[in-house]
DNA sequence: AATATAAGTCAATAAAACTGACTAATATGT
DNA sequence: ACATATTAGTCAGTTTTATTGACTTATATT
């Protein structure tokens, strides 16, 4: 049935590439005022955003994550290593690799900015069932890969 | 059962964070080539995303959706209306309102856009179900309001 | 020992967004 | 009709974010 594949037409397409710009867009702009608080920037939100859901990260997955240059990147964690909000260790295996920690100062920042965003995703999802998040999560997956 | 509210506890609530931030990251440097080869960047293309689903998009209706400046919307708006990518019309009811819509040309330059990003999408939804997409959609639509 | 990889650094520049102060046109309420 | 509000545009200066290019340092691999 034809039907069962308008899901794949380009007008479908599209519509998704604007929900995923307006998503993400409004979920980040609710942490503004937080990071202002602190002279920070939307750049170093996704750096902590990536680090607290995966501590020990390394340089190079963040490079491949946020799609920057290490120079742009390396400002960032210079920004938030002289506030004292991350760390970095050497991994033990292979010497080169700097690993990125939260402070216990970065954890409660990043949950400052958890707070204000949080309620965006979590009256969404109240509206939602326990299916309908789960799929919404298993096609945000397989669209970053 | 207590299993049924895991969807609504922090950590899968950071999760999502991550994942928007991650799917809107990859799908929008997909086209960064384009972009590139005509002198634009992100900002010109979130401005077309806008207009191209809903032509006759008024400038307070977008600065709205982007959580932008109106200075810095209006550089991007210059840009590409000296590219002749968009123009402009006087809303015929009210004429302070400025409605924008792609040429011709800027419907080519979109469509290329289009291109280089469709397939990330379309090969996420063959791996998913009807279902899967609808619920997805849902969720994303609930997110932004 | 040679080469590759991971990360850091310095300098210059470009892109994107911001603040603040203002103008212009039109709409709306009284 | 007049005052006020709304929508949009503009000028100037600044900040933030990211870029390119050239190079260094440390460690790992062959």
């Amino acid at each position: 049935m034809l039907k069962d594949f308008l899901y794949l037409k380009e007008k479908n397409l599209k519509d998704v590439i604007e929900l995923l710009l307006k998503s993400y867009t409004s979920s980040f702009s609710d942490s503004e005022q937080t990071l202002k608080r602190n002279s920070l920037g939307k750049a170093h939100h996704r750096l902590i955003i990536l680090v607290d859901n995966k501590p020990g990260l390394k340089v190079s997955e963040i490079l491949n994550s946020l799609k920057v240059t290490k120079q742009s990147l390396n400002r960032v964690i210079q920004d938030l290593s002289k506030k004292d909000l991350i760390s970095l260790k050497k991994g033990e295996k292979d010497g080169r690799e700097k690993k990125i920690f939260l402070t216990d100062k970065g954890i409660n920042f990043s949950d400052s900015l958890f707070n204000s965003q949080k309620n965006r995703i979590l009256s969404a999802f109240k509206k939602s069932s326990p299916d309908e998040v789960l799929y919404f999560k298993n096609v945000l997956k397989r669209i970053i890969e």
